[in-house]
DNA sequence: CTTGACATTCCAGTAAGTGGAAGGATTAGT
DNA sequence: ACTAATCCTTCCACTTACTGGAATGTCAAG
């Protein structure tokens, strides 16, 4: 399977596949003799894991170590909740912050006036 | 005033204040002799509103175009107003994704024993 | 007069890719 | 067999918004 095979089947695109075997994470397992990457089934179901687990907001470095216990046999499943949990950690802080700027952006845009006049409670919070 | 003055004054670290200067967002006036940058009350005041609006999650454009309006004694708030909305809507449509995420891990978390057994329900929505 | 705190510039790195150029390989169609 | 289109390669630059550090220059105090 050439890059582009792997990247439709992973549902990454070619220079993200490239970019992950430059950063180590996903190595095509070969290459042909013209130097093609050779993905296999193997590499574009960790490709694809890889996928899922930056959609959920991994980081690359955790995807790493997700990698590591997905290819584990012998793993904890306490390794893997413990990743997942500081991720969602990482969210509810994101989101009680997310959420004070929200209250107080649209309380800011109600009270503005949004015509042609100067006056205006946005520009005042913030000088 | 120099940098390290008008950094305490406004709240951000000289390394900001500079770089704000190099991308011509908010310039210092003039240089002394020796050539340190000299910041005056309007440049300091010009800093801070930045910040401000950076700790709203405004972009770096954003508050040049924050920066203009403020400036612009003639400005409709209609303008500021538009600005606004756009990062509101910003804001709501992270909420939300955040809050998919969030219920989809939090799920996944509770259902995953955590214990040394390598079963693993986050792995396998991953996989 | 020296020490310490400040200032300067420039280079490099961060996260996680994306875009593009220059050039080689493969495949389809004629 | 030739050619065009598509695919692949590497390498370099760019993105956001800074941050860290090195080498060097300046200023105020004791």
């Amino acid at each position: 399977m050439n890059i582009g095979a792997a990247s439709k089947a992973s549902g990454l695109p070619t220079k993200t596949v490239r970019y992950y075997a430059d950063i180590g994470l996903v190595e095509a397992p070969s290459r042909t003799g013209a130097g093609y990457r050779s993905y296999d089934e193997s590499a574009v179901r960790k490709l694809a894991f890889v996928r899922r687990a930056r959609e959920f907001g991994f980081s690359i470095d955790e995807c790493r170590g997700l990698l590591a216990l997905y290819e584990d046999s012998n793993r904890s499943s306490a390794d893997v909740k413990r990743i997942a949990e500081a991720r969602l950690e990482e969210i509810e802080r994101k989101q009680r912050e997310l959420q004070c700027l929200h209250d107080e952006l649209e309380h800011l845009v109600a009270a503005c006036a949004g015509d042609g006049r100067p006056d205006c409670p946005i520009i005042d919070r913030l000088a």
